[in-house]
DNA sequence: CGATTTTTTGCAACCGGTTGCAAAACCGGC
DNA sequence: GCCGGTTTTGCAACCGGTTGCAAAAAATCG
């Protein structure tokens, strides 16, 4: 059924050889060759094997995209972004889905069965190890919107999530809020322990002002709304700064529920920046992750360890910054 | 680096064979040497190399996974299932972003350099013919949420999108509606074709029931939302069937913005019955199409499609059915 | 025009596996 | 211990390409 290159070679009446290097750019061929093999492959529709010539040059243009995240529609952009960016270097994205797998080791001996040329794993949520789990068995490995100096042998792309929480916990005090709430995503992920020890961290840089912690079960619109119904029972507090956009959305509907206003009896602040909360009826105050050029960045710096895997680990931080929409109160002038 | 057949073949002390067929399910191997093979590939850390084996096998186990939409929410889960549905049964999802691409013969042409053994195109809004082109080039297909009978020789899973439109345009009637609108989505997507098809229909088989269409750019909470703002400077229609919930949502934003009341001055009922639709501050009335069942049948027909390459085309078609929320008034009893 | 250098081509081995076939090892029975 | 039948094993060819090397062809030059 399928041509091969010896059907090629047969038909244009030259070796298999001159067959290869015609379709390789580069090659040592005269330019008659060349058209003549490129004439036999048009008829018969040949299109060469990436699969067996990986075999010998030991490059599959395969990339393991590894994520856990399917519920947050940020992530879709991600895998917009992700998808199209690899696309037009030529690589091809092998994705994996690990929202229920829990051992790295399966990844990893899967993707290597698969000969990928590296893996990107792009998540904030999982534990630093795994990454590094890539690493240990020889393969090229960036982790992206993952925690950036837990490991400094694994190359790393994203935000300072710990500059990120106080970043948060600066916006709200600079707003004149003094009560402050922490409404975070779920403690077992690094984004969450790292904005969280931000966050803390600039609470106790500055006097006069206290803060309250609690943390959602995982980032949806019902478990903010939930938790947010939760802290309501008590006087709440001026400000929170949720884990997460959608997070977020699910307090903003709570506090609705309840009468309540935002900003004007309670501010609310976000993460991400998605496209949602742009929305009219959302308009919510938010930080900004510079998606685009984490994941730009994060595709250079593949492309760059498949021509040299040994390159010494990186980390490529992009700054945070607020996005001023209408769930706070406007900064005090001065 | 990497440790291949022969090594584990030398350090068991047996011919490369052996460990092939140590490696191999159901191949004529002695339990004695199987034990021998395991032990020294323990040692050796050696995993076959999926991607050789394939080149005498046939089979690659990728699953080119086509989509072009990246940005309704909707096709994460759709992504999020196929991709576990894939990986449990020992598949492997190589991702195509067609956000862009117009020509079907480059992806064909990739998909067949990797040696696919299916692809499955999941898309509302990809041409026919799209689908076909692989069918052509020999490689198996299946068309999810697609056009069903668009062409029968392609395998088709999905909705019956013309039924879609009729059961809107009946929902509406059923409740009392009498001047319907509908907003569709972009007019190129065969799915906003269909159900304009069936919505057309079912109100041409009723009397006394008026409808005007008008369609968004694309399915975004700002086409919506522009869309029913410019159809709101004439008097609107009763009530509104939206191309997908994102536009309902945006529809919905522009009609409380213009202080209208839903569903007390105009009613909305969108499709896809997204997570959103559920939240307590958007509560859509919305037509539900079975994902889940969709995307687990279509994984099975690919499962099937690799055994028997040339089993006759089916359209495997699920019902949809209407999800009761707060933007339609109750139907009429009896 | 012939000698020398450079480019182009083909041969053959190899990448990491699989598999048909025949030889070797094993088995039970006499 | 030998025989016939069944398993198990290894050999060698093959899957569809690439590539080092040497021979052939073309280009350069005096």
């Amino acid at each position: 059924m399928a041509v091969t290159l010896k059907d090629v070679a047969e038909r244009a009446g030259v070796s298999r050889s001159a067959v290869s290097r015609a379709f390789t750019a580069g090659a040592s061929v005269s330019p008659k060759m060349r058209r003549k093999v490129e004439k036999a492959a048009q008829e018969l529709g040949y299109s060469p094997n990436a699969l067996a010539s990986s075999l010998t040059t030991g490059r599959t243009k395969l990339i393991g995209l590894v994520a856990n995240n399917f519920h947050n529609p940020i992530f879709l952009e991600i895998f917009d972004l992700f998808t199209r960016g690899l696309q037009e270097r030529g690589l091809r994205p092998l994705l994996v889905n690990l929202s229920e797998v829990v051992d790295p080791a399966d990844s990893v001996r899967m993707l290597r069965q698969y000969s990928v040329d590296a893996v990107i794993v792009a998540s904030s949520t999982l534990p630093p190890g795994f990454s590094g789990a890539f690493r240990d068995a020889g393969v090229p490995v960036v982790n992206a919107f993952g925690r950036y100096a837990s490991d400094p042998k694994v190359h790393a792309v994203g935000v300072d999530n710990v500059e990120c929480g106080r970043l948060a916990a600066r916006t709200l005090i600079d707003r004149g809020y003094a009560r402050l709430g922490f409404l975070g995503g779920p403690q077992a992920a690094t984004s969450t322990q790292d904005r969280h020890a931000g966050f803390r961290a600039e609470i106790a840089a500055h006097g006069g002002v206290a803060a309250s912690y609690s943390f959602a079960d995982d980032y949806s619109f019902e478990a903010g709304r939930r938790e947010m119904l939760r802290l309501l029972s008590d006087p709440p507090a001026e400000a929170y700064f949720c884990g997460d956009d959608v997070l977020s959305i699910g307090a903003l509907s709570a506090l609705r529920d309840r009468g309540l206003s935002v900003p004007g009896d309670v501010g609310l602040l976000g993460v991400n920046d998605m496209e949602m909360s742009r929305w009219e009826n959302i308009d919510l105050t938010t930080i900004h992750q510079p998606i685009r050029q984490i994941v730009r960045s994060s595709i250079e710096l593949v492309a760059a360890l498949l021509n040299d895997p040994q390159r010494d680990p990186e980390a490529r931080i992009f700054p945070c910054r607020v996005i001023e929409r209408g769930t706070l109160r406007p900064p005090r002038t001065g």
